[in-house]
RNA sequence: GUGGGUAUAGCUUAGUUGGUUAAAGCGCCAGUUUGUGGCACUGGAGACCGUCGGUUCGAAUCCGACUAUCCACCCCA
């Protein structure tokens, strides 16, 4: 097949009989994070490549290998976001909108682009929903944060996600954690697969994660986070974990949970599934309490989440969730000849005015192949406008799924009549 | 980047041990005496059988390479 017909790899069209789904979750979406007093925030698709190698780490794998990076004819470096929370941390200091008063609470739809190989659930383009709330360090914030998405994937009708929660703590005392882990590890070194010996030394807490058999083995006996984080840290997460206790929201700690993004800090959250595949993180976030001065500004606590849009829509689709269909036509009217063409394309405009949905033909096909057309779309009603209608200026509205019909005047009065018409139909129960 | 599976109309598939113009269902378009949809009937469009090469008198079918796609590792949403 020709490139021109074939769509880039990892990249996924929305076609006309799906999009409603997109837009149906996208607004509880909305609507969930206008609840939480979060507003909405736009940033670019690209930015400056070092935002995301100081913002998201220069030692990660999104940044050492997935950013679609390419210099503009000015030489410039620019990538095309890898994730959300780095653009809107730059927009947040760029307009200094830390001054409206804290905390600054943003959402976002955005499209992130990462190069990976394509699996079930991962994309290279791919869509997040996402919050992010700027200067405050009280655990309240993380369980405002986890009870926000708690409740998204409630009004969505997903109950089978399991939140788990972990606390990866501050830059200090993971350093300590990080060294327990080292030493612990190094002696079974000739055990360990051959990931895990690679991730001793850039992200030991990820053997914790492994699944070979030996790896976990070894793991079980392992130094816990726990008791490594410092007095502060374990005061904060005790404190969120009394916040979702109070606020009824289930939760397990696990303390394998480790994010690859390095500016994560403290608390750190996902919403798993092990019905999608392998990719089964739903939703992902966490406190980033040292991202805001690491990109120049003052000391701000942090933390955010986003939700991957095409995961989510799998899970649903999965949990056999039904998203309710877009309304159908409301009136299909048929033209007949040039003259019935024309009303029935002056009166379909008319009945737009009203927010209702009316078609016509603009194809030229006859009569039969126009009421085949009406019923293919499911139009509720149709009208058929030749010359006697015109000549005595009146219609008759077709219930389709009865048959049954009622004559209508076509002059101004029309749409008054459609509209009676149209309110007992819906009323009726369809 | 490393593995494994798959590749025949828009979709789902058939294609027998290699043998003429590659089938079917659904969908699409048109019609069934030029004013009424669903059902039924008739007809039509639509496939370089993923690509290239090889074996053979002959390949959708056998072999090889490549490409695409799916799944897993890794990583993340």
């Amino acid at each position: 097949m020709s490139l021109i017909t074939k769509k880039v790899k990892g990249t996924e069209d929305v076609l006309p009989k799906d999009s409603y789904k997109w837009q149906f979750v996208e607004d509880i979406m909305r609507k969930e994070a206008q609840a939480f007093g979060f507003k909405e925030i736009r940033t670019p698709v690209f930015e400056h490549t070092e935002l995301f190698s100081r913002g998201v780490g220069e030692t990660t794998d999104v940044v050492q290998k997935e950013m679609y990076t390419f210099s503009t004819k000015g030489d410039a470096s620019i990538t095309l976001r890898p994730e959300g929370t780095a653009g809107a941390a730059r927009a947040l200091l760029e307009h200094a909108i830390y001054n409206d008063g804290l905390p600054v609470k943003a959402s976002y739809f955005v499209s992130c682009y990462r190069y990976e190989k394509p699996q079930a659930g991962r994309l290279r383009e791919f869509h997040q929903f996402g919050l992010e709330c700027y200067g405050t360090s009280s655990p309240a914030a993380d369980a405002e944060m986890i009870s926000a998405a708690a409740s998204v994937f409630k009004r969505l009708g997903i109950d089978k996600l399991r939140l788990e929660i972990n606390s990866i703590g501050c830059p200090k005392c993971r350093k300590n954690y990080h060294e327990a882990l080292k030493n612990y590890f190094e002696q079974y070194k000739d055990k360990l697969c051959d990931t895990c010996i690679s991730r001793l030394e850039r992200n030991p807490m990820r053997i914790l994660d492994c699944k070979s058999p030996i790896c976990s083995e070894i793991s079980e006996n392992a130094p816990k986070v726990l008791d490594y984080i410092c007095d502060e840290c374990r005061e904060h997460f005790e404190g969120v974990q009394k916040y979702l206790d109070a606020a009824n929201i289930e939760y397990t700690v696990n303390p394998t949970i480790v994010r690859g993004l390095d500016y994560y800090t403290k608390t750190v959250f996902e919403f798993v599934t092990d019905c999608i595949g392998a990719q089964g993180t739903v939703c992902g976030g966490g406190r980033y309490d040292g991202l805001i001065e690491e990109l120049g500004g003052q000391h701000m606590p942090s933390l955010g989440f986003a939700m991957g849009i095409e995961r989510l829509l799998i899970l649903m689709d999965k949990l056999g969730i039904e998203i309710p269909k877009p309304e159908t036509c409301d009136i299909y009217i048929a033209g007949l000849g040039e003259k019935g063409s024309f009303k029935a394309f002056e009166i379909a405009s008319k009945v737009r005015t009203s927010g209702l949905i009316a078609e016509t033909d603009v194809v030229g096909r006859g009569l039969r192949a126009q009421m085949k057309y009406a019923d293919k779309i499911g139009a509720k009603f149709s009208m058929v406008l030749g010359d006697d209608e015109i000549d005595n200026n009146k219609g008759k509205l077709k219930n389709m799924k009865t048959g049954e019909t009622t004559e209508v005047s076509l002059d101004d009065n029309f749409l008054i009549q459609f509209q009676k018409v149209h309110v007992e139909y819906m009323f009726v129960g369809n």
